[in-house]
DNA sequence: CATGAATGAGGGTTCATTCAT
DNA sequence: CATGAATGAACCCTCATTCAT
């Protein structure tokens, strides 16, 4: 009964797939990227990819989910309960630039969808950006009970505070800024937001 | 010598051309984008796009161009002298907001290009953000000359500001938002990159 | 204005498209037919069909009714008044032997849509199959009129008069007999028909 | 020594397949028609047809070769000595319609193969054409011998014996007519027949 | 200059066939 | 023997680009 090494298997290909293709749509975007260089560079054959995925906007989208995933466990560990709001932002902004380091690919690509033009991702993307987004708002309102900070409106704060952690960093690293550099302003950037939604954000 | 005459028509068509593609682009980013719906919409035939234009990157890129040509003027209005910082970096949020409204094809193409991942216009995209940066660096160095603000680091408090105000308008329209629930954020927004950065922000 | 000279250009190439066609689809049959051999037969590029046609499948249809037209006229004119019922005869299964003969591809591929099992076509083949039994239909009623005959079912008595004549010629090219030999069976097979239906088929 | 049993469960298999191929082939014909679908309708693994057939094209031919017997055997059971040929014929007529309505599967696949353009199996269809036509041959020698009729080409007269029935049945199912209507020209299409061989076909 | 008919490279997808288990 | 995961050849169609008029 090798069902389970099979599963294994199984999904040790979908994953390599997966990586594969991030490199190429971050490289290329979706419509450049080409399925049978994906294949190749995943090392199987072009017909492989269709009985893992249903097509190629499928493998994009199964392939963003994943990102997603990934993306919001390495937040949600940079939000958890340890250490004052200031420490929690300043977390979170070093494993945005840690993801944008590392995971280039997956942040370039996760970014594209978000902000691109290409509208028939952009349903799922802002599936995404609202799961991000309620994850920082709840980190705020911890906050909020614990009288860290006094906001009326949770999302809004919310959606700054990742605004301006992921835009500065997109930015930063497309004006060639190396980690070290942007890793650097997370105490600023905290700051910055400690300061904007102390009181005035409402 | 109707030659004026004739450099005002080409520029006119050239112009036309570039709205077109524009509004396409916008809609359906580059590689999904059809030069002879461009074409067609513009009220020209084909082949004709080619007199005015090496190919379709050269189309996009131009066009890219032109859209930063009017945002920068737009941004650079906003910034002038007249006013406090506070005054002036609440116009530049209004502005973005407002650009993001009512030219939203240029916009979303603009930010397509600078947050795509089509990696064949980030140089370009590149210049064009140094351009903004650059602009807003400007106006802070005139602030800090005023004694309204003590930074140490004026192109990453540039950079910050930029990001700060983009993506926090890019982000609520990808949610949804409207102008005016948006506009209603300018003071806030401004408030928080004045306290930030009046003193934290190195 | 070439307009006029145009049009006849556009008509000739899209005579000769449907030409070429009927050969590879009388040789291979829809599905192994290739675009691109039809299109470098017919001596132009393999995109440009698509100039003249929405798909493989309109072609295919679009050549079946020209086919059919062809056809028809052909019947049309073995059928024309001049003579007795025998001599109409005797000219129709003539004039199907020669159409059998010398447009061969033409044939097979109308015989093919008709009693082949591909169903995305049956629909159209039935119409084409009706317009014939209407054609003889006719003529039988005519010679009902003139008392040459009398039938009760005009339709059965004309689907059994084509469904002769047209398999028998059919069979007799699959068995290889030449047009020489299929023409000589004209008399015996209208006098066939000619007795059978004369009193018996009702 | 189970041998016995194998064997008979190895064509059993044999025939389950040919019997799933017949029914998509009929539906869809031959490039249309899915090996996986047939495997999975006969309840086998894909990869076991090829233990049974070479290739799709081998399958084909067999089934077609299958087809052909069951219907020989039928045809030679309606043309048995017993009764005139009056009888013969009409028999042959009626039995041509059941396995039209009955087996249209089959049917279909082989007057598909007879008719359609598919020359890739038309030697071998040709080859089963030549059997049909041996059978009513051999069917009209004997009534030669009784005196029943008087012909001269008796494979010409053959030829058309099996046109009439086989293409009159064939054009009616096309036309949507039912097996009681069409089994009603029993009579009516006999009686043409006898009359046309009596003494025109030489 | 303007046009649009013609071109053909390019790519997503299917599916008959193979072969390791 | 049986299986079905893996393969890659094959093909329709799109569309940026050219060029004769």
């Amino acid at each position: 009964m090798p069902k389970i090494v099979d599963e294994q298997m199984r999904e040790a290909t979908r994953q390599r797939i997966m990586r594969q293709a991030a490199s190429e749509f971050a490289r290329l975007g979706f419509d450049q990227a080409n399925i049978n260089a994906i294949a190749e560079q995943a090392g199987i054959g072009k017909g492989t990819i269709y009985l893992y995925f249903e097509n190629k906007r499928d493998l994009f989208l199964e392939m963003l989910r994943s990102i997603a995933q990934v993306q919001l466990t390495v937040i949600r560990a940079a939000l958890a309960q340890e250490g004052t709001l200031r420490q929690r932002l300043e977390r979170l902004f070093r494993a945005f630039a840690h993801l944008a380091e590392e995971e280039s690919d997956n942040f370039n690509v996760y970014m594209s969808a978000l902000y691109g033009v290409n509208r028939a991702f952009q349903a799922e993307a802002t599936k995404l950006l609202r799961d991000y987004v309620a994850v920082i708002g709840l980190m705020l309102e911890q906050s909020q009970t614990r009288g860290e900070i006094h906001s009326h409106n949770i999302e809004a704060t919310a959606l700054m505070v990742l605004s301006l952690t992921e835009s500065y960093i997109l930015s930063a690293k497309v004006l060639g800024q190396s980690e070290l550099v942007i890793v650097q302003q997370a105490g600023p950037v905290a700051e910055l937001i400690l300061r904007g939604i102390g009181t005035s954000v409402s």
